[in-house]
DNA sequence: GTTTTCACG
DNA sequence: ACGTACGTGAAAACT
């Protein structure tokens, strides 16, 4: 088989070129020459080589005008100019195929369709080929036949079509596609067709029909309208069969034998991707520079083919889905220091009963605990995660693996490519075993890092521990009872309904309430409603501009209700039913090496944003059940933030409140006032929360301002108050935020890192941004290390006791157990004192605890 | 794939 | 003169 791509080469560079251009500026190099579609066309052609391994291939262009549709003026008015920015980079896309030994043609008079037809002509021609053409117009698939396939682009996954599957989807022949084509018509290709035919008609037409000739030599069969149109328009269906037609004779001046691919040319290519300053490709350019080291390891057909005298080993396990709660295991790897394993599916359990206690390094350990105690393994000496190391040391990068291996010029596979079946089964195998050989070799340099960085005791003392806790808390899961589910979703939808039905009568006519684009329209142009806020390039409808209008405008106030009870309906009700396994309980999964501050999410579905502010969302949590004989107890930090703020500045005056156990909102009220805390009003000290949440935030008068609905002045004077209540707040934040500029990062209280690289920027509203994520980080993040340490701790305890109660959720400065009912006193007490004694502070940490036999109640 | 909106701490 | 609060995830619309 000799495999041979044809590509369309303009189609590719349009789809590339309009992917990027409509953001407003498109990407240039340093000389302003635009490169956004070089920048697509060039992954693309990469990616396709990388899928197809090709021995021939060709990219086909359009050149100067068409000599078969030049007696039609119509077809020349038609067609838009090519923009400026896209022009300029033709010729340069042809240098770059120059460069990477891929060969391009181009014909005065033809269309790069025309070349791929001519040349699918020929492959037809010769059974030995196996052809691909590659393009999203729909044009092309007229040259599908038994050598010759095609692979559509879509904006996500491609499609591939056989003569096969085009006939099961389309139901005839691909060379009736210039039939439908003059029927339907294409308005991006100026093809007119049947006015009023679309490609509904068209393809039930032809399939009828079989052709063109076929539907109008039984015309008198044809009923109705669709008949009326057909009569009218004849003259133009045949012209556009015409136009449709792709020409299959262009007298090339090359073969399609000589159209071989043999690899870039390295330097040229180099040079060209300097120039154009596409650094990600030269990176990629370096390491195929340098030959893949070769590799050799074993294939495990036997658990004894591993060297049991071997002291510890790295591993590594893939699995297939993110969701390791759903996933397969697709295969293992191992290290010792000296040989390479890699372990099939099938001898995994084997392999890791008996090597479990010499598992000691991994990447990625909550993943692999989970997996493991499907076959009641438990990877229990594993003291070594790379991916908290990684975490530790760049919390500003991506966590995969594959990635990080890239760095030091190695090529392994990424995750990505195993879920989309892109790794043949011998790169696999081997980009497998180079992970494990990864973990093995890097481990002490990290370690090393970690250390010298005085991270060792948040890695040893609070990570990896809480590695586990995570484990043991996604595996216990959360009871959901789904009829609490069903009722809500019934009562919403018929609210919805009414809604939707008040806000279209009210506007006078029907539109897409859950559009943002349709509800600016409908308000602020068919209906007139002034624009409450300063407009930008569209208007906004969230809620904030909303509730400006709700006091005069009726149809407000359905619009509101009409959002919360979607956003209910949508986010909540319906989906969390589908999270529900078959033990009736859900089970997400906590992100451990994501944020920025140290913080844990969560995902599939994410229980740290269900509702609780409003009552009608926080019914939800009357879903989420205890067990039966048990209580869910939650436990929360009051005020936690606030507390380290208070005790990281070491103002006197924040400190005092907290040790005698003030109401800070009210006392802060008071304070800047200059008035008796029992004289502090409801709205004075709510005025004071907000302040207090934006000192945290590191606000401005104007955000403060915009908060409250008052003035940026006066808010201004509240922050000017503030600071000048409690001075060494202000000192800290000055302090800080010169620590940031000067090292470059921030660290929390227990030697955490965040990198500001916006304090590095020349734009002066991502410098601002970065100052006050340095305001920020440190506050966050030592709630966050303080949480670890008490579940850490609790969990460790709860074990230790043999309890049978378990942590279940986090939600930042909150954890949820369910607490068997012979255990509640002592748990009770437990988890208080755990959390209250997690860190010693300036001020005393205090924690809240409430119970119920669902979430709702334990709050 | 990106933007808008909104749920949580 | 600039633009405007920290950290998240998910759904639907838009392009």
């Amino acid at each position: 088989m000799k495999k041979v791509l044809l590509i369309d080469g303009n189609n590719l560079m349009y789809r590339s070129y309009f992917a990027t251009a409509y953001s407003g500026s498109i990407m240039r190099n340093s000389k302003g020459q635009a490169t956004n579609a070089l920048y697509g066309f060039v992954s693309m052609i990469n990616k396709i080589i990388e899928e197809e391994k090709p021995q021939y291939m060709v990219v086909a262009f359009d050149i100067g005008k068409n000599f078969r549709h030049e007696k039609y003026e119509d077809y020349k008015a038609g067609r838009n100019e090519i923009p400026g920015d896209l022009k300029s980079q033709m010729p340069v896309a042809r240098m770059i195929l120059d460069a990477m030994g891929i060969k391009h043609l181009e014909m005065e008079g033809y269309e790069a369709d025309d070349i791929i037809g001519t040349l699918a002509k020929e492959a037809d021609q010769d059974p030995e080929y196996d052809g691909l053409i590659i393009s999203s117009d729909h044009d092309l698939m007229q040259l599908i036949s038994p050598v010759v396939g095609m692979k559509m682009l879509r904006s996500h996954a491609s499609t591939y079509y056989t003569e096969e599957t085009f006939r099961e989807e389309y139901g005839f022949d691909p060379i009736k596609i210039i039939d439908l084509k003059a029927l339907m018509g294409d308005s991006s290709d100026n093809i007119p067709g049947v006015k009023g035919i679309g490609e509904k008609t068209a393809k039930s037409l032809i399939q009828e029909y079989g052709s063109l000739d076929g539907v109008y030599s039984n015309i008198e069969s044809i009923k109705g309208k669709v008949k009326e149109k057909l009569e009218i328009d004849k003259d133009n269906a045949y012209f556009s069969f015409e136009l449709a037609t792709i020409y299959r004779d262009v007298p090339l001046n090359a073969k399609l034998s000589e159209l071989t691919y043999d690899g870039p040319n390295l330097p040229n290519l180099k040079a060209l991707f300097q120039e154009l300053e596409f650094h990600s490709f030269l990176k990629s350019i370096d390491f195929k520079s340098v030959k893949q080291e070769e590799i050799s390891y074993k294939v495990v057909e036997k658990c004894d083919e591993i060297d049991s005298s071997a002291l510890e080993f790295a591993y590594y396990i893939e699995c297939n889905k993110d969701n390791y709660h759903y996933a397969d295991i697709l295969g293992m790897s191992l290290y010792d220091g000296e040989s390479l394993f890699y372990v099939p599916p099938i001898l995994i359990p084997e392999v890791l009963e008996k090597f479990a206690s010499k598992l000691r390094y991994t990447y990625a350990l909550k993943k692999n605990i989970v997996l493991a105690h499907r076959y009641g393994i438990n990877l229990a000496n594993t003291d070594f995660d790379m991916m908290i190391a990684y975490y530790l040391l760049e919390n500003n990068s991506k966590d995969d693996l594959a990635l990080k291996m890239s760095d030091d010029g190695i090529n392994s596979f990424y995750y990505e490519e195993v879920v989309k079946n892109k790794v043949n089964p011998e790169d696999f195998m081997r980009g497998l075993v180079l992970k494990a050989k990864y973990i093995f070799d890097k481990k002490d340099e990290l370690l090393r890092k970690l250390k010298d960085l005085d991270m060792q005791s948040l890695f040893d003392s609070i990570e990896m521990p809480m590695v586990r806790v995570l484990a043991d808390m996604e595996e216990t899961g959360v009871r959901v009872n789904p009829e609490v589910l069903h009722e809500m979703q019934g009562d919403l939808k018929t609210k919805i309904v009414a809604l939707e039905k008040e806000i279209h009568e009210k506007a006078g006519f029907t539109f897409n309430v859950a559009s943002p684009k349709q509800l600016g329209d409908a308000l602020f142009n068919k209906l007139g409603i002034p624009y409450p806020g300063k407009k930008g390039a569209n208007y906004s409808t969230d809620v904030s501009i909303l509730e400006k209008l709700v006091e005069e405008y009726p149809i407000i106030k359905p619009i509101l209700d009409y959002r919360t009870f979607s956003k209910l309906y949508n986010t909540y009700v319906e989906p969390l039913e589908g999270f529900i396994r078959e033990d009736g309980k859900i089970h997400t999964i906590y992100k451990q090496t994501l944020t920025r501050t140290g913080r844990l999410s969560s995902v599939e579905p994410n229980l740290q944003n269900i509702p609780t502010r409003e009552e009608e969302g926080k019914l939800v949590r009357k879903a989420f059940v205890s067990e039966e004989g048990a209580t869910l107890l939650s436990a929360d930090y009051s005020q936690i933030e606030l507390r380290i703020l208070a005790s990281i500045s070491g103002d006197e005056t924040m400190i005092d409140a907290f040790l005698n156990d003030e109401d800070i909102h009210r006392r802060v009220a008071a304070d800047i006032h200059g008035i008796p805390l029992e004289e502090v009003t409801k709205y004075q000290r709510s005025t004071a929360k907000a302040v207090i949440f934006g000192i945290v935030y590191g606000i401005s008068g104007f955000g403060l301002g915009e908060n409250l609905n008052i003035s940026p002045k006066e808010a201004k004077l509240f922050i000017e108050k503030y600071y000048e209540m409690y001075p060494k707040v202000k000192e800290y934040m000055d302090n800080i935020k010169e620590q940031a500029y000067d090292k470059g990062y921030v660290r929390t209280l227990y030697n955490r890192i965040r990198y500001i690289d916006e304090l590095k920027s020349p734009v002066y509203m991502v410098r601002t941004s970065g100052e006050r994520i340095a305001l920020n980080t440190p506050i966050q993040g030592t709630g966050a290390d303080i949480m670890k340490i008490a579940m850490v701790e609790l969990h460790k305890e709860l074990n230790r006791r043999n309890l049978k109660s378990k942590i279940i959720l986090q939600v930042h400065d909150e954890v949820i157990l369910n607490v068997y009912d012979d255990e509640f006193e002592e748990v009770k007490n437990l988890v208080q004192e755990t959390m209250e004694k997690a860190s010693d502070l300036k001020v005393p940490l205090k924690v809240g605890v409430e119970w119920g036999t669902n979430w709702y109640d334990a709050k």
